[in-house]
DNA sequence: CGCGATTTGTGCACGCCTTCACAAGCGCCT
DNA sequence: AGGCGCTTGTGAAGGCGTGCACAAATCGCG
């Protein structure tokens, strides 16, 4: 109710509490943070500091304190941050203790391993429905779970309450599954298929492009290769040289 | 005009071109215009404009522009880019026209799947080498393509002139993998293990994790369901199609 | 009880990236 | 040949993110 930008506290049992709007650079390191805290809770560490903590996440420490200073004062000058009390702030303010349903679109090649894969459970995702559209992988169970037909999704996502939907299904189709899961009100897309996918606005879709991040990394490998072939005229690119630099 | 060295055709005979250096924002987006680029050419387009390429690609035209500016000047005024010309240029930025080799190591859910994956042929890479830790696993055969002991890396890395490797082993057995890969000369990897690697600074590493893409998304799903309990006001404005590539 | 060691939280400056807006260039039509 | 409409390429401005450096806060200890 008495939700004014200064609320401060999240953990406020008053509701609806404020909500910070983070910068969307920190969100993205959020999970990552996270990850971190929970490897550092599972060796016994109660309190960890911004520079114990930037390095297990692989950031620079002041970018850390900065991202954390972001969403309230929960640090201790002089000692650091409470570890339990910094997993629980994250895991709320990333909405994870709702404990999330997701529903998987596509039981391919792809989809079978994402449908048994046990890190969604762990990291705060119930993988509750599994849709495609051919007949002769509806009925399969996988982990547990029968594969139902897409034409259900629309009645199952309500049944379920499921906001989130990925995308495992050839690309010529990635649009298409798109639509129908924003029909079903769905409100999160997690698209594995690569192309653009058309949504309205209040649905968020985030891409997962293996070829893309290959590419990117090929890219590096022909800069890092003309500037090695520079100096001594090599012609690079074929034969494998050791690693150079420290 | 402020550059010295520039407008050098990649073709060019001249051994080692110029090679620009991009911005890493500009770098990220470059495959996703190569896909949309293809299948523009597919559909029988020769030419396109900024604006209609940014459309199929998803992203603001000028910024298109911008990002083809950095590699020369392939368009014609009044005209657009010519499709075929501009596949060429980006593929040979990329290094996509050495069809590097790649390896796997962890054929396990998800590596069985991303051997069995012809998006990366089709994209300019091979998978030339399966790696694997455990004895049951040696000698499965893939895609025609048999799974090797990871004491082998070293030694077939260096013969098939490797520079790419794939993690998809348990988190715990990333970093062991990782050092295996760079001891055989691997400058490039790409993890699917939860966690940071540690690795020379020569070596690229990006990594790619599902459960902080949908941690993400679990985010704004709280966000955007904060705003609609709050009274009224503006509804989410949200972001299209937003692709935070690491 | 006060002091020094330690660590957080943040003001600030800098650089990168995005976006706008428009002059320059190109082809086509008259 | 000349003008007109269209599109590229880019200067400039603004916003965002990063990292430094330090004051403020807290704890432990003498
Ligand atoms: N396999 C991989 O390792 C991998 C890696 C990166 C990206 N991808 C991408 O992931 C997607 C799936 O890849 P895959 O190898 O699993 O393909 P796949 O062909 O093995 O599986 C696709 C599945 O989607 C189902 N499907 C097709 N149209 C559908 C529709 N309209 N509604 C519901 N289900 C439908 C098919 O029946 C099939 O079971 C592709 O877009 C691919 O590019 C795959
Ligand atoms: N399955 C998924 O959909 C999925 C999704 C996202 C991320 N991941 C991540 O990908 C990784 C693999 O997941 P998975 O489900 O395929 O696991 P998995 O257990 O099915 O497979 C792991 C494979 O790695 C092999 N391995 C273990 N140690 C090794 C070593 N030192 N050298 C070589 N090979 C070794 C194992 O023998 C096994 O075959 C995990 O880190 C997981 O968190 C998986």
């Amino acid at each position: 109710m008495s939700q004014q930008r200064q609320g401060s506290t999240p953990g406020e049992a008053d509701g609806v509490p404020a909500f910070p709007d983070l910068p969307e650079a920190t969100i993205a390191r959020l999970p990552e943070y996270l990850r971190a805290l929970h490897h550092l809770a599972e060796t016994g560490a109660e309190t960890v500091s911004s520079e114990g903590l930037a390095a297990a996440a692989g950031v620079n420490s002041a970018k850390l304190r900065k991202d954390l200073s972001h969403l309230g004062s929960y640090g201790t000058r002089g000692v650091g941050y409470d570890v339990a009390l910094l997993i629980d702030q994250i895991e709320y303010i990333l909405g994870l203790d709702k404990n999330r349903a997701v529903c998987l679109v596509g039981v391919g090649n792809l989809g079978h391993a994402l449908a048994g894969y046990a890190g969604f459970a762990s990291r705060g995702f119930r993988v509750v429905a599994l849709f495609d559209a051919d007949p002769k992988k509806v009925g399969e169970r996988i982990n547990g779970l029968a594969v139902q037909h897409i034409d259900d999704l629309d009645r199952v996502a309500a049944e379920e309450g499921i906001a989130i939907g990925v995308i495992a299904t050839p690309p010529g189709s990635a649009q298409a599954v798109a639509d129908v899961l924003v029909a079903a009100g769905v409100t999160s897309i997690l698209n594995f298929a690569p192309g653009v996918l058309s949504v309205p606005p209040n649905v968020d879709v985030r891409k997962v492009d293996l070829a893309i991040e290959l590419q990117i990394l090929s890219f590096h490998e022909h800069r890092k290769a003309s500037l090695t072939a520079l100096p001594g005229g090599r012609s690079a690119e074929g034969g494998n040289q050791e690693a150079v630099g420290s």
